[in-house]
RNA sequence: GGUCCCAUCGUCUAGUGGUUAGGACGCCGGCCUCUCACGCCGGUAACGGGGGUUCGAAUCCCCCUGGGAUCACCA
């Protein structure tokens, strides 16, 4: 009988979701999918001083943005206290955890002591064989770690590793105000919860055989562990605020698509041949854990830049634009969100934008003369483009687009190309003043196509303001 | 400092004893062109060092160096 495989991810809400979490959970949701099993999600909210709800929230929103979701309900920590103390209780009883009355400060300055010594700043265990209770002081309690021997694991990423328990020391798994402790909790969590491989970034190496020390006193089985490398900063130090966005819900701020960074967090320690490019189903077939690099990565913001390129070239524009309108709408480019019925206008929009843009927010600022009821027209882009020798050109184009019954991209290219014929000027000559007068500046989608999704009526009023403007210039010359 | 992990272009990686060391991002050139882009073509650039093992090492072993993680009544 093959046992189900069952992983898990287990951040705690201290904070955003950090990308570096968000690959960690990826890799478990990909390892579960591929191989039928199940993924769930763990919130180690065991320190109360710190965990938040917000963060909470931030953490479920990231994976709802991502789509990565868990076959079984969230588990909380902070409900599961009963669970804890039950197992602390049971070490107690079985002479395999004791009480210990050092007080934080004293635990700190013996620390800093033996450091300073050039020591180990190891627990002494000088309360590990039996001390008197200290009136009116509630002990922390400690798990009574073997001192000798060796602790070994076989790593899926790694191989083996192995530890010399004397280098352990007696964790503290219950504090003196009574709430457990992160390393009881994850190995009764993860038992109990009967997870068959853990999978988590390689801070957690030198955890593991504390872990395994207690699943094994504890009388569970030990599950498989595969540690994964670290994301580093450009300096390569563990990736963190300080070397820019690290949330994932900023990215999305950014104008990033959810696939493109699933797509390159994917790629940061992990590769399948010389393939690049990864819908999520492709990773769920594609992933394994032999794949994954054991060294750590730098996090590359460029090549994020190019992969969420190609799927904002590559995507449904209607899709895109749906995404495009929230962006818009928050960053206040736009007065509201366009209603669902007016959603193929900004189609348009998308479609002649999204080969060119890396990022959403990219696309909504290089497409303000869209959204905007009038345009200022930039000093220098007029300066050199809207020269009194080109008013008849506008004029007669106005005159021609004016007449023009459908307004599309062929019709209106048809409508620069009798103007061409009848003042003999090449597109290159025409083409720039008129997206000067229609943007108010030098940069666009192709003309015929801008022109279009412009519309008749803002055209020709575009149109006659910039004329109006080359008009009320001083002759320069 | 102790312990643990890691080491191929600037970056992400392919490579598992015999390759002109491959791909991708970036960068640089060219082509295309109504602007900006896209696209296409080409170029730049790497096995950290030293010892072994072997007919032959990027690939296996050892040492060094370098980087990272971790040593809490945080997780």
């Amino acid at each position: 009988m093959t046992e189900k495989l069952r992983v898990r991810f287990a951040p705690s809400p201290t904070g955003y979701l950090h990308i570096g979490g968000v690959r960690t959970a990826l890799f478990n949701y990909l390892y579960a999918r591929h191989h039928g099993g199940a993924f769930l999600l763990r919130i180690e909210d065991t320190d109360i001083q710190r965990s938040t709800e917000a963060s909470v929230q931030a953490i479920l929103d990231g994976m709802a943005w991502l789509g990565l979701d868990c076959d079984e309900p969230t588990v909380r920590q902070s409900e599961r206290n009963e669970i804890y103390q039950e197992h602390i209780e049971r070490l107690l009883a079985e002479g395999k955890a004791y009480p210990c009355y050092c007080s934080k400060e004293e635990l700190e300055s013996r620390r800093n002591e033996a450091l300073r010594q050039g020591r180990d700043p190891k627990y002494d265990g000088r309360c590990r064989d039996g001390v008197t209770p200290v009136a009116g002081q509630e002990p922390a309690i400690r798990f009574k770690a073997p001192h000798a021997g060796t602790t070994e694991m076989v790593d899926l990423i790694r191989g083996p590793i192995s530890f010399e328990n004397s280098q352990l020391d007696d964790l503290i798994i219950r504090r003196s105000f009574g709430t457990p402790t992160y390393n009881l909790c994850v190995v009764v969590d993860d038992a109990l919860m009967e997870m068959t491989h853990i999978i988590r970034g390689d801070d957690h190496i030198n955890n593991t055989p504390k872990q395994i020390l207690l699943y094994q006193t504890l009388g569970y089985e030990v599950p498989r562990y595969a540690h994964l490398p670290m994301i580093l900063g450009p300096d390569k130090t563990r990736l963190s605020k300080r070397h820019g966005a690290t949330s994932v819900m900023a990215y999305r701020e950014m104008g990033y698509l959810p696939e493109a960074l699933l797509n390159y967090l994917a790629r940061l320690g992990w590769g399948y041949g010389d393939e690049e490019i990864f819908s999520l189903d492709e990773l769920i077939e594609k992933f394994s854990l032999e794949g994954v690099s054991k060294a750590a990565a730098v996090f590359n913001p460029e090549k994020l830049d190019w992969l969420n390129h190609h799927y904002i070239k590559t995507g449904d524009p209607e899709r895109l634009a749906r995404l495009f309108n929230e962006i818009l709408a928050e960053k206040g480019m736009i007065p509201e969100a366009y209603p669902e019925e007016k959603l193929g206008d900004l189609t348009e929009v998308v479609k002649c934008q999204q080969d060119k843009r890396k990022t959403l927010v990219e696309m909504a600022e290089m497409s303000t003369y869209f959204f905007e009821s009038q345009i200022t027209i930039d000093e220098k882009a007029g300066t050199k483009f809207l020269k009194p020798g080109i008013l008849p050109v506008l004029e007669t184009l106005a005159a021609r687009l004016e007449g023009l019954e459908a307004f599309t991209a062929e019709t209106v290219q048809r409508a620069f190309e009798a103007v061409m014929d009848e003042t003999e000027m090449k597109l290159g000559k025409i083409a720039q003043p008129v997206r000067v007068a229609l943007t108010g500046g030098t940069v666009s989608p192709g003309i015929f196509e801008m022109v279009a999704v412009l519309g008749k009526a803002r055209v020709l009023e575009r149109m006659r303001s910039a004329i109006a403007w080359i008009e009320s210039r001083p002759e320069a010359d």
